[in-house]
DNA sequence: GCCGAATTATTAATTTTCTAATTGACAAAC
DNA sequence: GTTTGTCAATTAGAAAATTAATAATTCGGC
């Protein structure tokens, strides 16, 4: 076998997909635009990526006029789950404490954040 | 520029680092021996890979009599620690609690387990 | 000292990701 | 109607990751 395809959204992917869950819809040089500025990427770059993007099933484009208009079909909500799964299942053990766990050990978490979840908890559970 | 190295341990790097954080030390004999069983490596595939890790800082090697005897330099704890972090610039704009928040709506979490981190929190803060 | 088994070192093939130059098509401008 | 600018498509090169075959080394036993 050789080297598999990333199991979550590279860097760069997620660069794009920042702009796009922004602007909802946007062509590749709406993109271009958009990209934090320090060092811009070439319209090519963007177009590889998005190729890349569509290809995984994260985005699709419509053609609008000449130019191609790209929109997320992955949600922001729905990329975050899938990120966290991921993690679970590699560093702890699909369980949600040991995650939390680490969290609160190492992470500065407000004291009333836990409060409201167990709120949350309580009203769905 | 190319493709940058992964931010966070890739598939093939967590099976073996699992093994060490398991043993505390072993040879790669040892390692092609515990890795779980479906379909083996060979064993210049888990020295490739551990040269990797060597490369990347998570491992050591000493000579122990003709072999090399590897262990973790980074631990288990550190590297959740570690993962969880990018996740959380990446995804969660560095917020710990936006992150919990994600965990708690999506994911099957104890009532008591909240009660329990709270009280963490707490004794700590 | 020599042989063989174990271990390390070398080399390499394949795929993905990241980046971009170049090419070609087409419409707008003039 | 030719030039110019915008866009997509093509092509490409380099680094990383995954896997492994093969070559070189080394150590113990005889």
């Amino acid at each position: 076998m050789a080297r598999p395809k990333s199991p979550t959204l590279t860097e760069a992917e997620l660069r794009l997909m920042d702009v796009l869950w922004k602007k909802e819809t946007a062509t590749v040089s709406d993109v271009v635009a958009a990209l934090p500025g320090t060092a811009p990427l070439a319209y090519s770059t963007v177009l590889t990526t998005l190729r890349i993007l569509e290809r995984k099933g994260y985005v699709s484009h419509e053609k609008e006029g000449r130019a191609y208009v790209y929109q997320p079909v992955v949600g922001r909500e729905e990329a975050r789950r899938s990120v966290v799964r991921y993690m679970m299942s590699r560093f702890f053990n699909n369980s949600p404490e040991a995650l939390m766990l680490n969290i609160v050990e190492n992470e500065a978490v407000d004291e009333d954040v836990l409060d409201r979840l167990k709120r949350m908890v309580d009203d769905n559970g």
